[in-house]
DNA sequence: TGGGTGATGTCATCAAGTGACATCACTGGA
DNA sequence: TCCAGTGATGTCACTTGATGACATCACCCA
């Protein structure tokens, strides 16, 4: 990442990358898929950690309580350093490939997050509206929560973007 | 996309895909940015169907009302050949490449709702999140078309969907 | 002590892109 | 009618990402 920010990632080759940590390209490409994967080593342990938490929640309300459990661990688990998140967004942002790659573990996060919720029961189209709307809520919670200038807690902001989902998607 | 389908995607070379159309490979790159982009072609034009159809929409009712109507519009565009639409999306789904491209295209609609939306006064949050919402019905909803065994209009799905969505989002 | 095992390096190769320059058909005006 | 300009294409060279095959080397354990 520091070659990333430094250079931008296009300019940044593999080969340098792996020089800077003493290894060959082709080491590189044994521990990371490609030269994106490396920004997003932590997605996996991300989707764990939100899958386990809405298993743990309870079965009390709709899914959407259930997604909600899972948008706390995230909050968790991602909400403690904001400069950091902030740079590494920043880059992202700026690269094609990356938020591409970037949509992509959202979208196996939101996958998960349904199967887990259709095994608790849920029925299939309710399950998978539940799990892109927590998505949803994510990402905009997300993007207020790097861009604000307060100091306002992850959770908190994805719990009002939550409520703010309800209000804007209630029938009329 | 014959190629695609015939040999994979990943088996198929741009320079193969060049040649059947009489064509150079560096031909090729200069109609399209990438070997991904050459079936979204119609994306853009979708983007700008929806993006009219939110604009013509009155101004009565909440914003997810006015997503509705770009739903609505992408559902016209989209609806009428579904066993096309069903080998595109089987060839998109078995690869990841395909699916990132995808995902971004339906992130830069999304995007582009929001901004309409905010445009019409909605405030910033809300348009973002009655956006990413839309898309996420729309995701449901085609993925429901398409598997689905029945005849149903791609329109009705759509809407049933969203008050699914609604009903699933509802505070308790 | 010696053989497996895992991590790494080396080498060759392919395919995706891209820049620079040449070519050629077509068109609008002198 | 002809010529200059324009746009689409071809050719060539090159970089880089990515992968397969094989060699090497350190380390651990029986």
């Amino acid at each position: 990442m520091r070659l990333y920010v430094e250079r931008g990632y296009e300019q940044t080759t593999v080969a340098e990358i792996a020089a800077e940590a003493g290894l060959t390209a082709r080491t590189f490409f044994r521990h990371f898929a490609d030269k994106r994967e490396v920004l997003f080593a932590g997605s996996e342990r991300l989707l764990t950690h939100m899958v386990e938490a809405l298993d743990a929640a309870p079965a009390t309300g709709g899914p959407m309580r259930t997604v909600a459990a899972a948008l706390d661990a995230a909050a968790e688990l991602l909400g403690r350093d904001r400069s950091w998140s902030r740079q590494r967004q920043s880059l992202i942002d700026t690269n094609a490939e990356l938020r591409e790659r970037e949509l992509i573990k959202m979208a196996r996060i939101a996958a998960a997050l349904a199967e887990e919720l259709r095994r608790r029961g849920v029925p299939a189209a309710d399950a998978s509206l539940a799990a892109e709307a927590g998505i949803a809520v994510f990402r905009v919670a997300w993007e207020r929560w790097l861009t604000g200038a307060d100091e306002l807690d992850l959770a908190t902001v994805m719990k009002a973007t939550l409520s703010r989902l309800a209000a804007v998607t209630a029938a009329e």
